[in-house]
DNA sequence: GTTAGCATGTAAGGAGTTACATGATTTT
DNA sequence: AAAATCATGTAACTCCTTACATGCTAAC
């Protein structure tokens, strides 16, 4: 079957709406873009590519074509069905889009999603994590089992690390319903002067 | 076969080292201890609990043994071979341990570990970060590519989370070069598990 | 005496990895 | 022309989850 993944799945339509690509340099945008510590394995990426291809989504064009087996490179690119699957996923803002995984590749091209999608996953995704928290919190408070220094020190961080992200996500939230676009003006700036980046704020396509 | 995942088994024997314990305990123990966002599941758990039995690592008592098919609560407890095998385990400080998932239950039972074997892990785990970092950059730096906001804020935090974890790796690595034990105080004066021979240790039975 | 929560388990499948196997193109 | 790197692919396996299925025990 094809169903690979949603995330990957996601990120290879929203790479490929901006230019077609081989599977090779698709890999490395994938592994850059969602910065999952790990690189993404063609035994996983290659399959993916070919169910989707075999469910319409993309086109694979062998410059070499119709000649003996030989194996060339392969460009893959989105097809009108692909960009409405890709537009589809992108504007799903349901539970699976604060998953841990998912979420990365949905911030990712939220430039490509509405405005109140952006904040219904943004703040999904907060709810998980203060979910999260909560029961971290009252383990830790139930005092008891509270084990050794090193198990204290690593659920110490555990706790602060889903704190800031709370407060990232905040600080998001905050600048959507402003309206604005993230390292343009609010309480996260980038000191990035030399890139002159178009930031999409009010762009929302369909 | 048995062999699911050396994070499990190693929570699972950290865990019963204490204290034993049924498999509906356990399973809140584990999920409380690794903070993994999710919760561990049954179908993971017991079929692991009865591989490392199979293998001779745990002990299953039943209370209402031998009568009739009933399904009662069965405790789990860690047998002499299991000690060893946690030993083992705890003191491996090769490359498997810094990954993700496992570096977490390491460092939970690093109590259980010598200073050497602390010291190498928490190295080895910022390295790795680091490499990670590295790459991140290389491709923020490399300009090009570099899309909307949206993906260079959500890269920005990227590497704004690993070079804070890697703080959080070079003050631990301090404290143990300085002979203390996280959060604040002293030295962690845990009567050392002796790390070249098993001892036959104190309690054993259900 | 029934709901709620404790407790144990299995089958099927999803999402990925590693190791292997091959061939094309560029660099030295 | 050898070496390095680019490029594509498959088979087998791992680790885990979901959905299901069962039964015991305390509380109301």
């Amino acid at each position: 079957m094809a169903r690979r993944g949603v995330a990957l799945e996601m990120a290879v339509l929203g790479l490929l709406h901006d230019a077609p690509m081989h599977g090779y340099e698709l890999r490395k945008q994938v592994t850059a873009l969602l910065g999952w510590g790990r690189v993404l394995s063609y035994g996983t990426l290659y399959p993916c590519l070919k169910a989707m291809a075999r469910s319409g989504f993309l086109q694979m064009a062998t410059p070499t074509a119709g000649a003996a087996g030989g194996r060339g490179r392969i460009v893959y690119s989105i097809t009108a069905p692909g960009r409405q699957r890709f537009t589809q996923l992108v504007s799903e803002g349901g539970p699976a889009s604060w998953e841990d995984d998912v979420f990365g590749v949905h911030f990712a091209f939220f430039a490509r999603a509405d405005a109140r999608t952006r904040v219904r996953i943004l703040e999904g995704r907060r709810s998980r994590l203060e979910e999260r928290l909560e029961r971290f919190r009252t383990t830790l408070a139930r005092g008891r089992e509270h084990r050794d220094a090193y198990a204290l020190e690593l659920q110490r961080h555990g706790v602060e690390s889903a704190e800031r992200e709370v407060h990232w996500l905040t600080d998001l939230i905050n600048t959507e319903r402003a309206g604005a676009a993230p390292g343009a003006s609010g309480p996260i700036s980038t000191p990035d002067p030399d890139t002159t980046n178009h930031h999409p704020s009010t762009k929302e396509t369909a």
